[in-house]
DNA sequence: CATGAATGAGTGTTCATTCAT
DNA sequence: GATGAATGAACACTCATTCAT
């Protein structure tokens, strides 16, 4: 099989991170071992190693993957006029994947990916990176709200921005454990939340 | 009549714990060898064998720990009269435990546990248990604030009670990514939150 | 009537001889895999299966052309009439090509073929005949010299013809490990050198 | 099986090394797979990693071993007063191994030793010093026998100290190849060998 | 003829666990 | 009770070789 597409490249790398990925959220990174990547890719050994130079480096192309499709739905969002729609926007793609039955495997995926990335700087990096590029862009609507007197002035657009993030990263980690929960009514929940002025406790 | 008192065993398992969790905070928990456990803390392999029964039961007896310390905490806040006192009573120890610099090895457990727990389903029970308690709880002091029409009552208390826990988890995840945050802006942002009634977005 | 001529097939043979023969010298016979001689011959690895059964296959093919090029060099020297100045004769290629810096790989790719021929029996016949033949030329010349009363008649030639190989295998060896050598203060020595009658010790 | 005697952690070491050396005579270095020395010592995988960090690192110790013995064999010879028995004593335990058959295994191990040492720098200098240090005590000899006068004064001590080493490894390389050379002839001839002075050739 | 992707048995090494002392 | 030497299955990864194109 000689001088073989890009195509054919990309899809052997896709085939084999799909497979990893089956793994490590069936088993956890660890606990996978590249025999059981070879069973679920169909491919032997030497061809993974081809594609991937060590088991970490799939992991990061998957987190990689993952960041890319992120990157695409904040992007989208982005073209929304007003914080209440630039919010919207945002949030559906990410609720609407934890809606989804099969995206039980991403969200299992992204709980692990969280915590490998305290031992793996190039992991950490890909995982802040997108953490931060929605933050930032989220702290500079909430700095044009204030602006509008839309939201109390006094607070920290950047610490707003991580209280609307972690609506979202609270809610995916419950969800890892207990696929059973009512997203609607987090939805609905975390839709009358508003920020007041004024002396607010704790 | 055992040769060695109770307390010795209980200071013999605290000290395995401890070194355990100094290790798992530093490589993970699969990165941590027996061996870097026995360096650790000083003891020999046969002798942490006589105390857990594997490399595992030394993962659930820290788990079980801490949920022990969470209860604790719960059970101080408890006391409490009124949904704002309930709150803050619950706050303090979580965010003192994050604001002191020490805890950084608490943090970092805490994201591996999280991840672990997928895996091992006792520890997924224990995990849950630290989750469910407080939310149940919590979910009992909304009903009675929306009972009081300090809450609008078309919320779901324990979707509430959700939005609420995962301000803590989601900030405890930022946190771990990132040591520089700022708690206080970010205390003082969920302080200033309020559940409005109405017609509210997403 | 093949579709290659022989030139092509030969000129394609020493190309992947050439490629190798810097990979060993570079890295030993185990270390350099197939892929390092991919990479320094600029062929395909199918191609090099073309010209080469195996890997041993090509180790044996750079010793056969060691040895052809040795036994030209004997044969320059059969033509020199007197001891003296065969020795010199059969000396000279030797100790130029020590001398030439370039020759370094030589030297390396020698001392690994005389180890690997311990391995090797086909490697072993090719270095032994490079040995064996001079010495037997050797042997003759010096009973020739034997029977002119030029040197010592109760000694064995072929012992005699022995310590001279010696003599070349030894500096070699040295100067495998040390480039520093000071050739011309060795072919000095080794020019005093005379075989003398009586009582010897040791 | 606890703490355990020094003796007995030597005799274990030994034992690897002695089932190492075995397997590497055999089979050569890299022909010998970790697998086999567990066979030849009868211990496990991990007993062997608990003696030797690596497979390098046992052929390090082997080649420790030798030098360690060539060391003592210098070291009695030194005692000796006289450029003559010098010689004979540093000669006598070379050529007492190489006439012992048992010793096949020894010479084997050399030679390999040998070439690997251009790959592994810590090899190149065990086996370096294991020729430096005697050079430079026959360079010591020499020069004082051409004190006396009973050396050509115009030859470089150290290269008639190569010389005479490149005599032993000369025969040393001869044997590992052919098992059935005439010691004693060989002896006898370099026993004859002298220093002339005047004009030699080449 | 040439290619290079693919193979898969085999490599050196690790590490949770055991058990003779 | 405590020790730590020993176990051995499993691991991530390599590489000489093949063969479909």
């Amino acid at each position: 099989m000689p001088k073989v597409s890009q195509v054919h490249r990309d899809a052997r790398r896709r085939q084999i991170i799909e497979a990893a990925g089956d793994c490590f959220a069936r088993e956890g990174f660890h606990r996978t071992t590249m025999q059981d990547i070879v069973r679920q890719s169909g491919l032997s050994p030497g061809a993974i190693y081809r594609y991937f130079a060590s088991k970490d480096a799939i992991i990061e192309a998957m987190a990689d993957e993952r960041h890319t499709w992120e990157q695409s739905a904040i992007a989208a969002a982005q073209a929304q006029q007003g914080t209440e729609r630039f919010l919207e926007m945002l949030a559906q793609p990410f609720f609407d994947a934890l809606r989804d039955e099969g995206e039980r495997r991403r969200r299992r995926l992204g709980l692990q990916l969280w915590a490998e990335a305290l031992r793996n700087p190039r992991l950490l990096q890909i995982v802040r990176e997108g953490v931060d590029e929605p933050r930032r862009l989220l702290a500079e609507r909430i700095a044009a709200a204030q602006a509008q007197g839309d939201l109390p002035a006094h607070l920290a657009p950047d610490a707003v921005a991580r209280v609307i993030i972690a609506l979202f990263q609270g809610f995916i980690l419950q969800q890892a454990w207990d696929e059973q929960i009512d997203i609607d009514a987090y939805v609905e929940a975390i839709g009358c939340i508003q920020f007041v002025d004024g002396d607010c406790g704790s």
